[in-house]
Parts: C-alpha cells; sequence; structure tokens
DNA sequence: ACCTTTATAGTCACTCTGACTATAAAAAAC
DNA sequence: GTTTTTTATAGTCAGAGTGACTATAAAGGT
C-alpha cells in the first residue's frame, strides 16, 4: 500500500470487514451449502451464508474458523482441521445497503455426514442442495457460484476431494465426489486407474473392507495421502469438447 | 455476513481497506515487479507494492485499476485494458504498524517494453527483477512471493502467458515467457506443438514476419487467441518428477 | 563462402486416456 | 438354493499427447 502521500484516516468513511463462508458437502449425490435465515433486516427472513465481523486482532482466516465453529457447533478443534480456504473478496461499494462492508470469502469443503447442529448462530442453519437455491441475502448467490467455480476447478489438479470424504473411504465414494462436483458420470475403472496413478492421493487401509449398505462386492478403503497436488491433473470430460474442429489448426 | 446478532459499528475499530498490486513484466528474461519507493513512515525509504486506499464509491478492482494508472503514468483506457486479478487478501492484525489495514492484493501483467514514468506517485516507480528484491515494507515480500506462484500456475492451464507479450510476438518471445516464469528450459520444437495444438491460445497474423534484432531465421507474428483456459493443459516439467518411484502404485 | 543462430518440420518410442470387456463378490429376487 | 442384480476390480486396445531427438530453412556475422 502507498499511502505515503493520502494517509488521512478522517478522509474516509469507516469500512466494516467480514468474511462469508461457503461451506459445501456432499449429501446424496448432491452438492450442499451451509446456509442461515436473517432474523434482521437487511434481508431479514432471507437464506445467507455463515459469516460476521473480523475482530480488531484477528486476521481474516482465524475469523472463518471461529465462525464456522460457532454456526455449525463444531468444536475448534475440528475446525482448525477442516480445509478452509480464501475464494476471493467482495467489495462491491452497494453490496450492503447499510454501510460499507468488504467481505472475504472463503470456501470449505466437509464430508458429508455432520448435521449443522448449534448453539448461538446455528440455531438456523440448514444444508441446502446448489441446485434450486432460494433467493439469498446480499451477493451471497455471487459468492457460491464462484465457490462452485473454483472447486470444480481445483478438483482437476489438486486432492481437494478427499476433504469431501470421511477419514475413510472407498474409491465409488471419491468418484461420487467428482461427478457430483462435475455433474458428469465418469466410468470407474478409468477413474480407478488414474486416481490409482496419482501419487500421494489416496492410501490403502489395511484393515477389513466395508460393506454396509452396499449392495455389490465389498470395496477397499483409502485415506487421503499426503499429496496436495494432482500429477497428471483429473481433467473434467467436457473440457474435452471444447477442443476446436479438425481443420481449423493454425499455421 | 450474518450481522444479525452482532451488529454494532461502533464495537469495532475502524478498518481501512487497501489495494496493492503485484504488476509483473518480463525483460531480459527476467521476471521483475514493479515497486516504488516510500517517502513516508512507516518503512520510508523502503521499497514497496503500488497501492492505495480503495475510495468509499469504488469497489476494489477499479481502486487496483485507478491506482495502476497513477503509479505508473498509464492512461485511464490503456488500464482497463490490462489483465488484472485478484490474489487474495492479507488481513493480518499486525500488518501495518499504525492501524489495522486489511489489503486486497491484486496481480497484473504488462507486455515488456513501458517504463513507468509518472506523475505523481509513480516518481519513484521501478521494475526490479524479482530475484534478490531488496527488503519490502509491510509483507510485500509475501504478497510478491504468492503472486509469482499464482502466476507459474496459471501459465500451466490458461492462456496467460500472452499478457506479458506485446499485442504480435512470436511463439520464441511467448516461450521465454514460460521459461523465465517457470524457471525451465523448454523444447523449442515441442513447446510450438503444444501452443499451436491449444485450440484459441494464439492466432497466426498474416503480415510479414518479423526480423529485426534477430540473428535467425525470421519468425512468424502472432496475437493472442480468444480461449481463457488452455486444453490441453502445458504442463511444467518439474512437477513431473514428483512421480512415485515404481513399484509403490497401490492396491 | 562459411559458420552461427533461430525458426520450423518431422520422427519415434513411450505414456496416458477413453471406451470397452471380463471377472469377482456381495445382496436381492425368485 | 439358485439366479439375477449390483458394485468392485482387472485387463485390453486403439488413439492422442509428450519428450527427446534429427533435419531443413533462412537469416546475420565473420
Amino acid at each position: 500500500m502507498n499511502e505515503e502521500t493520502k494517509y488521512d484516516p478522517h478522509a474516509f468513511e469507516p469500512f466494516a470487514v467480514t468474511v462469508d463462508l461457503a461451506v459445501f458437502t456432499v449429501r446424496e449425490s448432491r452438492l450442499h451449502v451451509l446456509l442461515i435465515r436473517r432474523g434482521q433486516d437487511p434481508y431479514a427472513g432471507a437464506w445467507a451464508l455463515p459469516g460476521g465481523f473480523i475482530l480488531p486482532r484477528e486476521c481474516a482466516g482465524d475469523a472463518a474458523r471461529r465462525e464456522l465453529a460457532e454456526e455449525t457447533g463444531l468444536s475448534q478443534e475440528s475446525a482448525a482441521a477442516l480445509h478452509l480456504e480464501q475464494l476471493r473478496t467482495y467489495s462491491d461499494p452497494g453490496r450492503d445497503p447499510r454501510m460499507r462492508v468488504v467481505s472475504v470469502a472463503y470456501t470449505a469443503l466437509v464430508p458429508g455426514l455432520p448435521e449443522p447442529r448449534g448453539g448461538g448462530d446455528a440455531a438456523h442453519a440448514q444444508w441446502m442442495p446448489v441446485g434450486g437455491l432460494p433467493e439469498l441475502a446480499f451477493d451471497h448467490a455471487r459468492i457460491i457460484t464462484d465457490a462452485r467455480e473454483r472447486i470444480r476447478a481445483k478438483l482437476e489438479y489438486t486432492c481437494l476431494a478427499t476433504a469431501f470424504c470421511p477419514p475413510q473411504f472407498t474409491l465409488g465414494e471419491l468418484q461420487q465426489v467428482y461427478e457430483t462436483v462435475w455433474g458428469v458420470e465418469l466410468d470407474r475403472p478409468n477413474f480407478r486407474r488414474k486416481v490409482l496413478a496419482s501419487p500421494g492421493f489416496v492410501e490403502p487401509v489395511e484393515g477389513a473392507p466395508r460393506r454396509t449398505g452396499g449392495r455389490g462386492k465389498p470395496a477397499a478403503l483409502y485415506r487421503a495421502g499426503t499429496a496436495a497436488a494432482l500429477h497428471p491433473p483429473l481433467l473434467r470430460p467436457e473440457r474435452r469438447s471444447e477442443r476446436r474442429p479438425e481443420g481449423e489448426r493454425s499455421v
């Protein structure tokens, strides 16, 4: 920042700085986002992303973890273990009708099961499928759109998908994550081959295979590996069809 | 944001919100970043990224464009044409010793030539090679590190590299961008083959080939294509060696 | 003229990928 | 209890993509 010639704290109206959280999970083969119902104006009664003000001695990431713990009833420790990633900052002057609010949006991915139960803010927290969301407060619909696109892209070249899975999971469950987030069907043997060929993506668990509700042959269990990036990347099939038609090639 | 239970503008010390700009260019096969010398404390005399406060009725992106135009002497129009991308927001409570400053960092890529000349803030603006930067003010060294990593990654799967090139460029120049940003040497025929096979990455210009300072065979000229994403991606060679050794494969 | 330099064309083996077939092991249907 | 269905896993094959490399073309330098 170059405040040298412009620094005058009174020359500017105060900015409020908040965090917003786009927390996603996969349930019943559908992507869900965590929403809360607003109790006050503006947008009283509307659904909104969880979030809140950054405290004076707190960075945005800490604020996001704190809000997430508060509003989902998660313990501070399990919130600390979550995959939380800064998405981007929304600063449109009109995005909050009351005052100038700049919001740093974060994305978190959680395994399917945990129901948001909660003390305090979590009273009205609820998972909603991202298809057919209601009207959302502020620019939160935009934030969700951006977050979804970010997740879609990151599944291609990172190991992020395991963040949607419980500590132990089958390759079928991992494939469901990809299929749900990308909205495509993938060939099972090919998916398996690529995942297992990506070093550090998943590691086999030596325990017994699971079967529980499953109708077919029991699947082997895996846990998330240590790698963060995926090489080679797992490209989504759609994009391949953006290929230029034959004969149009340059030179 | 969930201000419903917490909204009290006086409960929080005011936050200042700024933008910081990490503007890169490739000169003489080295990546350079645009820095300005600070005239005032804190960090008087130190080098810093250009940037400044967001105005009351301005979003962060507009502020970034305005500051960039002011501090590089670019016209507002050419600044509007630049590739400007939000990097991330830095909100550490101690990052500015004077007060709580949250800064939204942006990355911009410009073609090699334009020397920052400037009215106003630009008086002390200068391109500095990213290898061996001096001590920087605030957390700006961190911002530059993050920005470089972002650019390195985006060259793989987007057409971003053309933003470093003038309107017309040779494939050799484009390759230099990759080699400079990635810090690797690439095989020229293979690079050529991959770029031309990526639909919409570059388009041939029908004019005469250039030769100017060149010592060898004149190269054909290209301009940036219309595509934003690169399929298939141009993976940097380093990462391939992260491959897991033979025999360690799961299952 | 020759050498050097850069651009461009092409080759070849290897890998990766998508599409597909086959087999195994469980639950559900009969 | 046998058959059918379902899911997991193994394997095959052709085509695309890639790295390493060779060859030729067209300029400037000596």
